[in-house]
DNA sequence: TACGGTCTTATGGTATACCATCATATAGCG
DNA sequence: CGCTATATGATGGTATACCATAAGACCGTA
């Protein structure tokens, strides 16, 4: 969207150069996500150090972050991944009703042209992801989606709690993806919430994001049940 | 209730040795709280270091912790003690609304004596310190009451961010609690969510709990205003 | 006096060093 | 052969060292 602000009298710096440990805190954090990492598996600080070529200091700090953020445990012989309960799931999804639904509805009554164009380009990029079968794209392009709603809803707060849910529960997206309904319904749930919100319609767009919830949540208990 | 549980088989020890880091982290994070440090205030790591008695590492670590937590804000030029802009608050108000009542309301449907005693213990706490206007105390009390609420809800997840939200918000609510209304009002609407959840009626504590959070966020918004 | 340049210092970012602990392997002793 | 004890390595916790940068102080010159 803005790139370079450089026209206009627009000459402000707002990004102060990247640091490592900012490199460092994405990648581990995609890492996780995407399963590099399994849950549970040991992240032996030094090998991290190697790998991703910076000293311990770096590594550490972003551990500590990622453990505050719920991707990582600490137990007592060190840094683990994180891994979900299927009562703690169920919570998160849960949650993630309340809070997403209330924000769609809110995003549904206050929705302009320029927010409806957001939200269709961001259901196009799904839908075209999700044909060339790049199933973290689809979950990329999912995150923007719903950080559209968020911010123009003006719910960012709530936004901020569900990116991090979004998260813990990624494993199991990338699973959930992998069932073969999904793939057709998600996408389609999505672009039903979508449409219901450039109709304006907060009640219809509320209850799409509560089914689309629901159906994520069954599939997901299936698939930890096994 | 747990301190040495050296009776019975029990030998177990779950606390590997505790670190200079988590010891730093809770002090900080009380310091924030408390409004030892200020909202905006910068936080010079080597400072710290010295009024902590540790090492720059353990200051840094735990400052990307509470930086994870939202306490605190990495600016471009170093770490800053997280300011509350108003919006931000009435989000988080609402969604403690959602949250709490929706945990209170589970809490109600489940609990048994042993809750209710807890939650009693807890309240009657409560009015101990507010009468003794120790309001730290009573911040920390109101805490183990939720935290009661959620464990006993089986809502843990949703106890966890509201945790992080309540640290959030936490510098209002010492404003808060100066206020002459709320120091009566408080304590009395947490009674009324006691006594509905031991009466098992989950409308009526649910009711009671959100009525509890809106006159906060009134306050709030009145004390923010000036 | 005003402007510009240089030096100093405060501060965060990054790397490294050192230590304690725990697990494992190996050797010695019975 | 088996068991214990010591050595050794792996790993996290903590402290320190070094560097770059940005902001301010100080000084000299026009």
């Amino acid at each position: 969207m803005n790139e370079n602000a450089c026209e206009m009298g627009n000459l402000r710096i707002d990004s102060p150069p990247t640091t490592l440990r900012a490199i460092a805190l994405e990648r581990m954090r995609r890492a996780i996500i995407a399963g590099v990492f399994k849950p549970g598996q040991r992240l032996v600080e030094r090998t991290l150090c190697e790998q991703l070529g910076v000293s311990r200091s770096v590594i550490r700090e972003v551990i500590r972050h990622l453990d505050a953020e719920g991707l990582v445990m600490t137990t007592g012989q060190g840094p683990v991944v994180a891994k979900l309960a299927w009562d703690d799931a169920r919570q998160i999804y849960e949650i993630r009703a309340a809070l997403e639904s209330a924000a769609v509805e809110a995003c549904a009554r206050v929705a302009d042209a320029g927010v409806k164009a957001e939200l269709r380009a961001a259901v196009d990029e799904i839908e075209r992801r999700a044909a060339e079968r790049d199933w973290m794209a689809v979950l990329e392009a999912t995150e923007r989606f719903y950080d559209a709603i968020f911010t123009a809803g003006g719910h960012t707060v709530a936004g901020e709690i569900v990116r991090r849910l979004h998260g813990r529960v990624a494993q199991l997206r990338v699973l959930t993806l992998g069932s073969e309904n999904r793939r057709v319904t998600g996408p389609r749930r999505i672009r039903e919430i979508c449409e219901a919100i450039t109709a304006n319609d907060p009640e219809a767009a509320g209850a799409a994001c509560r089914t689309h919830i629901r159906e994520a949540c069954a599939i997901a208990e299936r698939l930890l049940a096994k």
